[in-house]
DNA sequence: CTTGATTGAGACATAAATGTCTCATACACT
DNA sequence: AGTGTATGAGACATTTATGTCTCAATCAAG
């Protein structure tokens, strides 16, 4: 036996080549993609029968890592704070990798209910740190969300364009989020 | 006489509607954008004779309307803390205009060096900031101009997503970066 | 070695966007 | 009314991306 899961690890490569491309130019052709695999036009057609097929692969398997990734960071803190400080720290070096599903239309149904619980994930962490006395209570909730959303998206884009070095990232957004960059 | 500039409002009602269309969806046709700006395709043809053409025009346009609507905002302000409340005041509501600018590769040179002097005045602004000590010195320049763009934009989508008042989005914004979503 | 499956290369058809061209119409100006 | 210009509609060729198909070569398992 030992069939499906153990063959292809084409697929895998399709995916990471997809994942690559995409991020740096939404718009690249699948030639492009299949060239930076080191595959076949045709063979990447064998793998997805369509454009949409890869995008929600590699959609698919973003998400995966980020939850993953998360989880394991997040596993022993204690408060909220931490939990943000983690989770920044795991899914910032993640972002040449994901951050093309900024602005992403979810066509799938089921990542689409994905991404919403994920955002509830941040909206309860943001709920957490409020409470704790973290986060001023009335920050708008969507607000808090789409900051951290932002300052994750922000810290990886400063890293790749060399002005920030990938050891102080997290630490930067983590205090921008909770500070600002004002005095004190 | 009187020719040149007043006959063809039909330029401008191009340039916005490719604005418009092109803000929402950055791969829109030609085709899309004469559509809503009610113009055949052939006429968009004869002001711009290619896409690259039309995005250079509207690129320009886009920073001469930010440009003009800062240096009027920013007029009489007296401390660099105000220059930065006014801006975003100012700027903010032309998210929905401006905001595909971001991550624009600027062909043309004049555009690039523009950007960067946007940029630099930016830069400026927190050198003030910090000086005046609304800003700690030791966040990295860098990080504090890419910050600023960072909360205009974000300000603007929350606003078009309908999550956010538009009279409460710049006082949130101004907040956000100067003393973050934290306590106090 | 033989068998079967997978791959790469490339041909092929299709669809869509782009840029050019023509022509009849509408409009502004005289 | 007469003239000239700009427009809209549409035909046209070109290019590019996409998806399907075939065929020979490769590779793994028996």
């Amino acid at each position: 036996m030992a069939r499906k899961a153990l063959r292809p690890p084409l697929r895998e490569a399709i995916i990471d080549a997809a994942i690559d491309t995409l991020a740096r130019n939404p718009g690249a052709s699948l030639s492009e993609i299949a060239a930076r695999a080191g595959v076949g036009r045709a063979s990447l057609h064998r793998h997805f029968s369509s454009r949409g097929d890869l995008v929600t692969a590699i959609t698919r398997q973003c998400m995966d890592e980020i939850d993953a990734v998360t989880d394991e960071a997040i596993g022993d803190a204690r408060t909220a704070e931490e939990r943000l400080s983690r989770m920044l720290e795991a899914v910032i070096p993640l972002g040449d990798r994901y951050h093309f599903l900024a602005g992403e239309a979810f066509d799938d149904a089921t990542l689409q209910a994905r991404h919403e619980a994920d955002v509830e994930w941040l909206g309860g962490l943001v709920d957490d740190l409020k409470e704790e006395g973290a986060m001023a209570p009335d920050v708008p909730r969507g607000w808090a969300v789409a900051n951290i959303d932002a300052q994750v998206w922000l810290a990886w884009s400063q890293i790749a364009a060399g002005k920030l070095a990938p050891a102080d990232a997290a630490g930067l957004a983590f205090r921008t989020l909770l500070q600002g960059l004002g005095r004190r």
